[in-house]
DNA sequence: AAATTTATGTCAGTCATGTTGACATATCTG
DNA sequence: CAGATATGTCAACATGACTGACATAAATTT
């Protein structure tokens, strides 16, 4: 098999003058971060994958799931929630949406203080397909928290935190971002 | 939650039947990790995002910076081992290498071992982009690990590696994984 | 030496999911 | 009432996945 030849890990950053990044500008430069880089990607890759091959057989994507999760999260979640969740355009969402509306894994009700806004909640069979794809992916997490101590756990849910962008937060986010422990996350109107 | 896909047909002939996915099976049930689950959603989604911006200049999306990223890295990549990595058909690498290839990015020798091989070199151009889309991501990092001790940001990195699918690595993961505590690793073979 | 396997490339078509732009409708707000 | 807002929808297009089939050169096996 060939070799492959490795570099030195962790060099120095010689970037360009860091133009204008509103945000993080004030980091001071340091070494690139190639481990935890890659680690993201490859932890990522894995954790989707384990839904991915359940998804297969509903005949749905990562786009689906995305969807149906937070709206079974979130009850009475909004599109306009649900699109700043997400980052996608409305047109996008749209195609998705009515594919879980029409298979019956999600229900839309008129808004009751603003009629104009579809209040999104997940059927039971919704909230069956998210239980099911959330417990394989917190099989992969407990099975790579089993033998840290909860001083470590609770430096994993604090980077993750802190990587997250703050500056103009979603209402989903800021619910996510203010639990703290063990706080119940339902109910976000 | 962000692209990287799965499936292969085509390549793959020789692995494993991956049909019982051995690890993680004998995990005891437990709560539903939402909070870590949706953590990783938002993190990992605003890191991608951070690259996002700067590809967008260039004319290239995720596909060209996993693909310069990791020949950058790992020089002498053969288009096998980055099928491994990336987990896509080689009709999906091909088009995105030919660009990179195209636009000067990437340089390909052929092997001495082997002459069938193409094996895959990052150019001062590829390296320069690599560079600058890592020290966005670092930035990132940085700021999330900073008033982190040593030990919260090893249990994350510990964390990481322990979310990644051990059984059948390639060799770049083979590599990651045994890179220990700031090792700059070197000849695995 | 011949046959087979392997590493890579390529043509051709399809699908999923993202995008933009334009426009319609209902409803809320000043 | 006038305008802004929340949502839906039509149409076109781009990217990056996918499948299947086939081609070539080089290595390996028989």
């Amino acid at each position: 098999m060939t070799d492959i030849n490795f570099k030195d890990s962790d060099r120095v950053d010689e970037r360009a003058p860091a133009a204008a990044r509103p945000v993080l500008t004030d980091v001071p430069e340091g070494p690139v971060r190639w481990d935890i880089i890659e680690l993201l990607f490859f932890a990522y890759r894995d954790f989707v994958g384990d839904a991915d091959h359940v998804l297969e057989a509903f005949g749905f994507g990562r786009a689906q799931h995305r969807v149906v999760h937070f709206v079974s999260r979130y009850p009475g979640l909004t599109v306009a929630d649900l699109l700043d969740v997400l980052r996608i355009t409305k047109q996008s969402l749209g195609r998705v949406l009515k594919q879980l509306l029409d298979e019956g894994y999600i229900v839309q009700k008129a808004g009751d203080s603003d009629r104009r806004q579809r209040l999104l909640f997940a059927t039971a069979k919704g909230e069956a397909l998210v239980v099911k794809l959330a417990g394989l992916q917190t099989d992969r997490i407990s099975h790579a928290l089993r033998g840290m101590g909860p001083g470590e756990a609770e430096a994993v849910s604090k980077f993750l935190r802190a990587m997250i962008d703050r500056d103009d937060p979603d209402k989903v986010l800021q619910t996510i971002l203010q639990a703290k422990a063990g706080a119940s996350a339902k109910d976000v109107t």
